[in-house]
DNA sequence: CTGAAAGCGCTAACAA
DNA sequence: TTGTTAGCGCTTTCAG
């Protein structure tokens, strides 16, 4: 009757019966909780070691309404900021206790299928990344009392928390200390196509900078995320007149392009001729045949930023949610004449 | 009564109620379980949908002793490989009603720590990445009955079913690609220091190949796996001697490195004047400044062979583990001078 | 095809 | 500090 299961693992039971104590202790012992006696403890982790005994999480979660899971829910990974986000993340759920439950939209759908999969697993919050729920779905979440936030997106008109690089005062930066390097003539090259939001940010910070500052409106030119894009830019920025004295570029695979472009096709040196500032400061950006500067997003302040918010909050706030910015690293190198953002107090 | 607890979620109970029948045939047209008429089914489909009804995995998980989640447990992740390799295996597993939980093992960490704690949420089996469980845990997992899969990498002695580009192939290839083009001297720069495995394999079948045609046996210059390790490269092997006719290195990353040096300080040619391959096919391999000929791994086919392996093996085999090796495609672009595969039979 | 009943392994009152 | 007891929401025999 005892082995009439298949394997029967280990339990609590076991655990208590081997320590000489009843099963609650034991249940009080592994869930950190109070009123066990330093002795009974001990017992009881000796016991349960030797049993190899495993803290049933299911059954825990089941009971207590919360899995220790923490939901990350992704669109369509490219990036690899993504990676690290997600690495980022894992280690410090897993140093509070969480694991991460990995839910990935397929190409095309939105996120909402794959956020209410997760619900079914009880997490003690959600995640968002490369994707944005939909304002009936973070309805939901708000009413199950369930965190949602979404991370490296600005949530638009959306009523989501959230965590994201400050695009906008990044590109201001990177604006002045162009200025201040005596450029006059901008472009911007965005990344439209594939995601509006952050590209957007991005340009409406470093345009009205650049205006405001009296030069003329950057020419935007709209060739989506990729090197391809980057290197066509070029083309498209002398079709329209000439050549600016500086670009700034919605994403470092897009300035890669475009220095390319500029150096081998039109045979002009950079930051000598047209000075190049990219953005996320992907790893190549470092390298020598580009030594791109560009602002980097500081990962592990946002992954923090997330999992504060996620763990401290109580009650979500529908209608009343939290936006937390964390700034860009301007990173310089040698693709741009730049002043040091210090000389011009930004 | 009804309402003592803080927010009641909708169970089986209460579809049942509202569709007229017994809880255990809600349980039964859940798990898509037959024995339920399809009248039935309609009935408790559409009340489970008004009452915003969710099938609760815990419960379910903890009955059936198997969690629908499909541990993934891995080292550091910095290879812009790992992140489509986890986003194919979400989608595969999602696909298949699984659902991915991710947990990382903190640097210099090894990965038994974070297998053990994922055995706590019964998944139904594990998939190791970017890392390699010890023997004693490999010897755990089997005694548990749960499916454990190394994925891109060698397992070694190891007693785990792994699944794995293989390498050494595709380096023979290579060699017998740069053979047919006429290039003799060789040089495999290696990234020993990050990872042995998978480089040595590489440098197996690559040098083997080499030595086997009668030509001196590759220089390996040893400098990480690093762009900055590729950059160094060249330098040390004009140290050892002159410039070999082709060089193969362990990843793409070194090979930019490398192309760079050759081209920037010592102003040679590529492929004109030496000839060179990768491994991983990184999107920047495909960019105008490298046109890198470079072995592309099948990222889709690796995930395949993993979620197949996972969820067709009953009793996984300890002592007499897959091993699945997916072969590699040689993406062939400007980079070096080479007879394609076909025209030498490879 | 459907229903009743017995748990899965654990937590959380409550009582001792 | 410890033990007793009642479930969490579900699957699964076993009868009807």
């Amino acid at each position: 009757m005892a082995d009439r299961k298949r394997i029967r693992a280990v339990t609590s039971v076991d655990v208590a019966r081997a320590a000489g104590v009843s099963q609650s202790v034991v249940s009080r012992a592994f869930s950190q909780a109070p009123g066990v006696s330093p002795a009974t403890r001990e017992r009881i982790e000796q016991a349960a070691a030797e049993l190899g005994y495993r803290h049933n999480q299911l059954a825990r979660g089941l009971i207590t309404r919360r899995s220790n899971l923490l939901a990350l829910v992704a669109g369509v990974l490219s990036n690899p900021l993504h990676l690290s986000l997600i690495q980022t993340l894992s280690r410090l759920a897993q140093a509070r206790g969480y694991r991460v439950l990995l839910a990935t939209a397929p190409d095309g759908h939105d996120m909402d299928a794959a956020i209410g999969d997760v619900l079914a697993y009880m997490p003690v919050g959600i995640v968002a990344m490369a994707g944005t729920p939909s304002a009936a779905q973070v309805g939901e979440c708000a009413r199950l009392k369930l965190p949602l936030i979404l991370v490296g997106r600005d949530p638009g008109a959306s009523l989501v928390s959230s965590v994201c690089c400050d695009n906008e005062a990044a590109a201001r930066q990177v604006a002045f200390c162009l200025l201040a390097a005596g450029h006059r003539r901008f472009a911007f090259l965005s990344s439209r196509v594939a995601d509006t939001a952050f590209s957007m940010a991005r340009e409406r910070g470093f345009c009205a900078t650049v205006v405001s500052a009296g030069c003329p409106a950057p020419i935007v030119v709209n060739g989506g995320s990729s090197y391809a894009g980057g290197y066509a830019a070029a083309d498209a920025l002398l079709n329209v007149g000439s050549l600016p004295d500086a670009v700034f570029c919605a994403g470092d695979a897009i300035a890669f392009g475009f220095m390319d472009a500029v150096r081998r096709d039109l045979g002009l040196s950079i930051p000598d001729r047209i000075s190049v500032v990219g953005f996320d400061d992907m790893p190549m950006a470092s390298w020598a045949s580009y030594e791109l500067t560009s602002v980097r997003q500081q990962v592990e302040a946002m992954a923090d930023a997330v999992i504060d918010l996620l763990l401290s909050t109580d009650v979500p706030d529908l209608g009343r949610p939290t936006k937390r910015l964390v700034p860009g690293d301007l990173i310089i190198r040698r693709s741009a004449r730049l002043a040091p953002p210090g000389a011009v107090g930004v």
